[in-house]
DNA sequence: TAGCACGTGCGGAAAAATTAGCAAGTACTT
DNA sequence: AAGTACTTGCTAATTTTTCCGCACGTGCTA
């Protein structure tokens, strides 16, 4: 059923997060976004044992590989954001959301705002 | 001025989502909130080496030390919501956001919904 | 004051993570 | 066909992380 947590390294994360954003990438593409990247045979060592234990998986793009993470992006996204509002905000999405929108507020635009009072307002509704 | 990453490892990453989570915590404390804890000396270590590089403080309570971390906890949530956007969601705030509420649909009361509604609303007044 | 129960700090062993080098395969070019 | 320019897979050495035991200190209690 719950399959065991698996938790990933310090590099093995920064990987991930790679892949996440990229949504699929090459090895070499990997190493260029790494801060402090090691060789790219490491990158490939890394990419080789994710894969090993499942984290992501590789398609042949002529003699390439390209990456992507196995789990799906919004099964990531979801996690990602439960683990962030239970350790950071005590459980309440109320107050995440707050402090998302407060954070960013200069960056938002009108209509974005209008989509997500639209989008809040129909949550609202589906809740009876 | 700004600080080097400094980045945490796995065991260090744990002990300072619990110190997050909680606020303030004894070793005793952290050693109960790990999944698969190690020694209570062990956890000691952490707690003692986290602070020499300066990320948690400690107070002393009777005469047994209390752990907090040193960046402030609005601080914390921001860079990690930030980075949590910039991963998962592509740098959409209204992504995550509508991901957020999506998936919490059902925990979310009415009241709490307007709460957030409210808020919307202000920011957008704000922003012109 | 001696013994016990609790705390902290430190040093170094054990385990894990990180890294790079090398062998080998494939396709293309000359 | 030999050389070049790319791949990938694997192994093993180094570095870092993780862990715990021991020494020591303090206060309480018999």
């Amino acid at each position: 059923m719950t399959t065991k947590p698996d938790p990933l390294t310090r590099r093995e994360r920064e990987i991930m997060d790679i892949l996440h954003r990229r949504g699929r990438a090459t090895a070499h593409e990997v190493l260029a976004d790494l801060a402090e990247p090691p060789s790219y045979s490491s990158v490939r060592t890394f990419l080789r044992l994710l894969e090993e234990r499942g984290h992501v998986r590789h398609q042949q793009d002529g003699k390439t590989y390209v990456y992507t993470p196995t789990v799906a992006r919004r099964d990531a996204q979801r996690s990602a954001l439960a683990h962030l509002v239970e350790t950071f905000f005590d459980g309440s999405v109320e107050d995440a959301v707050a402090t998302l929108v407060e954070a960013s507020k200069p960056k938002l635009s009108t209509p974005e705002l209008e989509r997500i009072a639209t989008l809040v307002a129909k949550a609202k509704k589906e809740g009876r």
